[in-house]
DNA sequence: CGTACGACTGAACACATTGTTCAGCGAAGA
DNA sequence: TCTTCGCTGAACAATGTGTTCAGTCGTACG
């Protein structure tokens, strides 16, 4: 487990220009094909990289709108509600948190007008006692993962 | 906006196989190849798709801990809120939302205990007022696409 | 002290894919 | 009818891929 400094360099790398191959990549960091390759393949099986999936932007596909709803579960009923909530498509992503079983997820529409509809969607199911929704206004800082990384690398030097 | 059947059979075959190119998709969705690479040059350009870039998972990175913060922002430090939660490695993701000027943020962090320090550092801050924490415990629903890609899609054969 | 191991290098090879361009075809719209 | 647009199928040189090899280096271990 974690990363050592060549490994941030490389997800770095791949973060700014994903679409570089092994070859460009190695020429970059200064460092054999295979070096690169052998490193990339670990990074993968590690599951330090999930994969290469097409980032997709849903305001682009039409669902410029985003929320994010906290839904209060009844006892019991938690294993029911996350299979409701995984055949709706609006609803990006699922955690459930601390705080009496409560459950966070994300979610897009259309316009605030079909945030209703999905909404209504979300909790027109028995065994959701309650949600709290909070409509997202801005995104100063988008989902990213390259601080985290160049931390990651920086504390396997100071090994 | 909005895509059709074929770009969307494209993204789906791109977030099941990633790896694959362009020669290769043009032959599993049946088209020629320059059909397939004029898609999907048009789906980047378009911004439906961002990019490839890798993606990463906290936890193989040593940060095993998620939680949802959602702090309240004294009047008209918002911006200087966001500069500051901008230079904490640990806040993947920021939004605003309705709800009296608050934010909610997407935190990582090596342990339980861990949470403690990256905590203390985001709310050090003083245009903070108040934060309170969700730890998230598990993730039925990991961040996913595909759904409302297919929904999209169908929805542009109505037309 | 010597050895074994793991990681990296630099090279080679056949093969597949890419970027690019071309002419032709059919459907939709002016 | 004519034009435009997207798709097809093909060709080409250039580049990258998967794979393998022998050789080098530093380190951990006997």
């Amino acid at each position: 487990m974690g990363i050592d400094e060549l490994d941030g360099r490389i997800i770095v790398l791949l973060a700014r220009e994903p679409r570089i191959g092994v070859l460009e990549m190695s020429r970059r960091l200064g460092v054999a094909r295979g070096t690169a390759q052998a490193r990339l393949d670990r990074l993968q099986s590690n599951g330090v990289i999930r994969g290469f999936g097409p980032q997709v932007d849903p305001a682009a596909l039409g669902y410029p709108v985003t929320a994010f709803a906290t839904l209060q579960i009844r006892q019991g009923q938690g294993p029911d509600v996350r299979a409701h909530l995984a055949t709706v498509p609006e609803v990006l992503e699922l955690h459930t948190t601390t705080g009496g079983g409560d459950m966070l997820c994300r979610l897009v529409a259309r316009s605030n007008a079909d945030l209703q509809r999905v909404i209504d969607r979300v909790v027109g199911f028995d065994g959701i006692v309650r949600a709290s929704t909070a409509i997202v206004m801005e995104n100063p800082v988008p989902l990213r993962i390259i601080p985290l990384v160049e931390q990651a690398a920086e504390d396997s030097v100071r090994s």
